[in-house]
DNA sequence: ACATTAGTTTGATAATTCCAGAGATATGAA
DNA sequence: TTCATATCTCTGGAATTATCAAACTAATGT
């Protein structure tokens, strides 16, 4: 990831509305949920919430679809675990085990290291 | 760590200067840089890298203390580390290999990732 | 065709953030 | 003390961001 996308990254999350918003779609996994259901849950004003899902859009943090008169928003895993790789990588030092302790196992365990299409570099 | 900090720290970083600044900081270590030397290096005014400075203190990501006439200023790996925790708690659902694949197994090891001078890659 | 439902876009206003200049403060040297 | 160095604070204006009412667009049902 490069640094101007993870800025875009991290200004959408650094908002109380928007970090509401993409922790609610994180939750409901894959599937998502239709905007008027975040609008609901989170009690926005449909303009508001319309503002505020095109910032985590642009920043690729969701995705959309439309299913009959509802969009569908779901959260983007991927750009997610890119952010925290660049901020791993690069935040860090180079010494991922000083600022991700907190880490569970299961991060590391076999099987589900990867799948990313991209190498990745550990910076100097 | 408390959304309010998560959302603090995210927006300290979400900003180029600033992200170059904390950057350029994790890559001295704990024993830091003066604020005249990143202003150097960065080609800062010293009020704008004062202004960054104060916000990066505020969001609890860099300490400082003064030595002499400078002061030194240096990466915060426990606020760093905090928010990586909270962005993979609550921004990966539950299911942190999900978002968090990206971490060199190393991570997870004993030791040794880190001290390389040179650019390495990490196999997917 | 018309009404209904679901979202978006527009636009005005308020709040916040960015950053350079001028001046203030703290430390050390002569 | 006086001077030079290093950094900070205060200030203010420009730029950006947040909010939400009103108007608009798209899809569906009658």
């Amino acid at each position: 990831m490069k640094q101007i996308s993870a800025i875009r990254a991290l200004g959408a999350l650094a908002q109380e509305t928007r970090l509401d918003i993409f922790r609610l779609l994180v939750q409901h996994g894959p599937e998502g949920l239709a905007a008027g259901e975040i609008a609901a849950r989170l009690r926005l004003p449909a303009p508001t919430l319309s503002f505020h899902l095109n910032q985590l859009r642009f920043a690729g943090l969701v995705t959309s679809h439309r299913r009959s008169r509802s969009i569908i928003y779901a959260a983007n895993y991927q750009t997610m675990g890119d952010l925290l790789g660049y901020l791993t990588q690069n935040c860090c030092g180079g010494r991922p085990e000083l600022c991700a302790p907190v880490l569970p196992a299961a991060a590391c365990g076999p099987g589900q290291l990867l799948a990313s299409k991209h190498k990745r570099r550990v910076s100097p």
